[in-house]
DNA sequence: GCTCTTAGTGTAAAGTTGCAACTAACTTAG
DNA sequence: CTAAGTTAGTTGCAACTTTACACTAAGAGC
């Protein structure tokens, strides 16, 4: 049955394929990204997003190759994981009709171990807010980039998305925090926690507590892993 | 500088790419999904998304290659426009490692005069609702429908998307129309056009009126073309 | 000129939000 | 052992929004 197909190769050339990934942690000077210096051309020596060809024997769909990328460069195995868009058009990359199939992953930046790839020099954490760096990213990344910061922004307004950058225990202060810094407002703690309460997505960590010099928090984890909620008004 | 490069062909065999759209209008039966019926193997035979070959030569970008597939299909020339994502792995064509750049696209069907395509042997609208044709859809077409029809049944809840749907010139009643149709309940009139107010999206055809057996009906038309405004709460 | 139908507006009760004050539980200093 | 400091978590209330529904408006048809 195969033979008998019409072969879409014989007719028309194939674009190239890449799966690139926008992954964002949270540190103290803010959001960052991790990019990755280029090691070969095209735009050698530029920063770009990190991200990898499609191997048509290993990789069994676009989240596995997605996945594997991820691994290479970070280690980190289970992240929060989302599709953010195709970019595709003929100038893109020197080399002809290109494709980049772009996911983001949200990470607890702690948990990375930073490794080099064959193609890569060096692999660096960046702040969203370094304008250069953004500016000058490899092929049409600085404009990809700006669609998954956008992408995450808009999240944060209607979704629980932002839990994904703490690490799996966390306190409703903490959750807080994040929210008013990718928001740059603060908001009102008792709506805050009618919010999260409402959309019911998270549980007590029975019996344990962030512990300081002042009274204990309440940790909390999600109750299914890797998911996300929506609210039914903005935050 | 092209020469010096390595190039990806070399290294990696490329997947198959397609861009495939999901091209929704809606009729008295409800929202319709316009499907082509396959002429070649593989699924010969079996009603699949209308998609196409991305034209390396022809096309100047995924948005243009879409493009010219609705307008090869449909004659529609300025639709709304949205892409739904890529979708991706080792099995869903048996021909290889394949890939469906998906769009959708929503039109008013009165504008369609469908047309027939060399691999097609046949072109007609679908009810979303009949069971059994969207569920034996070529390739994984069935998956990737589901996927447009979610996203345009969330994003009703949120934004003016419905709009798209109707002519260039419309009421509000028929505006509440399409969206009570889509959500399957009825709205409350006043607060359907103060969301609508809100968000500051059309604008009354001076003098125009939609006219019948009863009073008329101010004509209304979008501000900006094939835009799409958000709510800050849903409908 | 009355009735019917659909367009478009007004209004009062119910619900939600924003703000601030409050209570609670811990550590640390003295 | 107690007072001060700090952050966690709850409560109360006035201001604002939303909801349900009733009302007014403008036409056709009889």
């Amino acid at each position: 049955m195969v033979e008998a197909m019409s072969n879409p190769e014989d007719i028309h050339p194939r674009p190239i394929v890449s799966v690139d990934l926008a992954i964002f942690a949270l540190t103290q000077d803010g959001l960052e990204v991790l990019l990755t210096k280029r090691g070969a051309e095209p735009f050698v020596g530029s920063w770009a997003l990190p991200g990898g060809w499609i191997h048509v024997d290993e990789d069994r769909d676009l989240e596995t190759a997605a996945q594997r990328v991820l691994t290479d460069k970070t280690g980190v195995a289970t992240p929060y994981f989302e599709q953010v868009g195709v970019f595709g058009n003929t100038t893109r990359d020197p080399r002809g009709w290109s494709l980049s199939v772009t996911y983001m992953a949200l990470i607890t930046q702690n948990a990375v171990i930073p490794t080099q790839g064959g193609n890569v020099t060096d692999v660096a954490w960046h702040s969203i807010s370094d304008e250069a760096t953004m500016a000058s990213l490899a092929f049409d990344h600085t404009a990809i980039l700006k669609a998954a910061v956008t992408r995450l922004r808009n999240k944060v307004e209607y979704t629980t998305l932002p839990v994904h950058l703490l690490p799996e225990a966390f306190t409703l202060s903490e959750l807080q925090t994040v929210y008013e810094r990718l928001l740059g407002r603060v908001l009102d703690k008792s709506a805050f926690r009618k919010r999260m309460a409402e959309v019911d997505f998270i549980e007590p960590l029975a019996g344990k507590m962030r512990r300081g010099s002042n009274r204990p928090a309440q940790l909390y984890q999600l109750k299914q892993a890797r998911s996300t909620a929506f609210f039914d008004r903005t935050i």
